[in-house]
DNA sequence: CGTCAAGTGACAGTAACTCTCAAAAGAGGG
DNA sequence: CCCTCTTTTGAGAGTTACTGTCACTTGACG
């Protein structure tokens, strides 16, 4: 395997650590090891999981397909289900809405920055966006793994809400707040998937955070 | 084991199943015997996690608390997790909501009906409620089955919002909205939980929803 | 080059499920 | 009361995700 990929050669199945890759400029030689193996496993997993289906793929194929031994795979990734799910889109988002002007109220920069970041992330990794929701749509263990990657965001979220809003971070108005931020985010990704990504999903996106502002009438 | 237990004398066991359990008025024998092991299941469950906490407690024990064979218990619940968190909640407040006044906007009715339900379902299964929320608190294998229980109630919920505001049930704006609410109380039950139940979890609730109806300030 | 720490693989073990099949037990008719 | 049909149960074997241990390899660094 050559040292430099050129990953821009490789349209269709460029991984979500894209991003994190094209920001590692000269790490040591162990770093550089590490995240390679990641993202071997990762893009085993995706591949075996399109051909076969996620219940059929076992870590034991994983783990040969990318050639490490089982035992390393668990080491990278805690569940089979965080193969799939991790990503690094926190930071990102964090980032965004530290940056929106201090007056504006705080949903709408919400809905300015995740609309820009679900523009960003599917120009960098659309084809694995559609692939891990619809994983999402068919596989009842991922949906529920992703309850931890809500718990985390939320976190993240209500950490900014209460900078931005003078309360502390774990109220439960702010919590609650942050919640359902992404409740109605996890369902746009959902019915996104479901309608076969026929849609924009930042224009869906967009949507259900306007249906929580303004309630249903 | 009597045939007939009388439920009133235990205040402090009593299961959620309790609810069903009343009014159930003569089934046949099959049936009440199903009732039965599922309660005998649920209560050997919640007994022995207390006791070894929820890892430490496997099927098999459980089984053979239940007095039954671990087959039977996966017949009776698909996952370990589904002992612990299977509810008969949404039926009460599907019900609720239907019964408020059409003109009522409708954050206001769910608020009204989830207050109440709350209480409600406090009176009835006080501990239980303590013991799903610590056990929710401390196992994240609960909080992901979670998902499963907040992807059923938002169908429902999505329905009546339909038949409420007129709108088709799987429209984008109805979902995100219905998860929303959903992300809301859920997060008011984890505070609750998380300060030791020191609080009314139905005020808690009504704050939650607030919060969402008035965004932050 | 040598030492140390980090990363890896082989292996054994646990427990949550799944499947299959035969025995047991309620339902219902004669 | 008994015979039959159907539902429910238990027993057992098998799969797989995950955990923990330990010896080995391989970058890092002086």
């Amino acid at each position: 395997m050559p040292e430099n990929v050129d990953m821009s050669a490789m349209p269709r199945t460029r991984s979500l650590d894209s991003l994190a890759e094209d920001m590692q400029p000269q790490l040591g030689l162990r770093e550089r090891k590490k995240l390679k193996t990641r993202v071997a496993i990762r893009r085993a997993t995706y591949r075996l999981i399109a051909e076969q289906g996620y219940d059929a793929t076992t870590v034991e194929q994983i783990a040969e397909a990318a050639e490490v031994s089982p035992s390393t795979v668990f080491r990278y990734f805690p569940t089979k289900e965080d193969i799939v799910l991790t990503d690094e889109f926190d930071p990102v988002i964090v980032a965004g809405l530290r940056a929106r002007p201090a007056g504006e109220p705080f949903l709408e920069s919400v809905r300015h920055v995740l609309v820009e970041a679900t523009r960003l992330i599917l120009a960098h990794d659309h084809e694995e966006m559609i692939q891990r929701t619809t994983l999402l749509v068919q596989v009842p263990a991922l949906r529920a793994r992703m309850m931890q990657s809500l718990a985390t965001s939320s976190r993240n979220l209500c950490q900014v809400i209460a900078e931005r809003t003078g309360r502390e971070e774990d109220e439960l108005e702010v919590r609650a707040y942050a919640m359902a931020i992404l409740g109605a985010v996890y369902e746009a990704s959902l019915y996104w998937a479901e309608r076969d990504h026929k849609d924009d999903l930042a224009e869906l996106v967009e949507r259900a955070l306007s249906a929580v502002r303004d309630g249903l009438r």
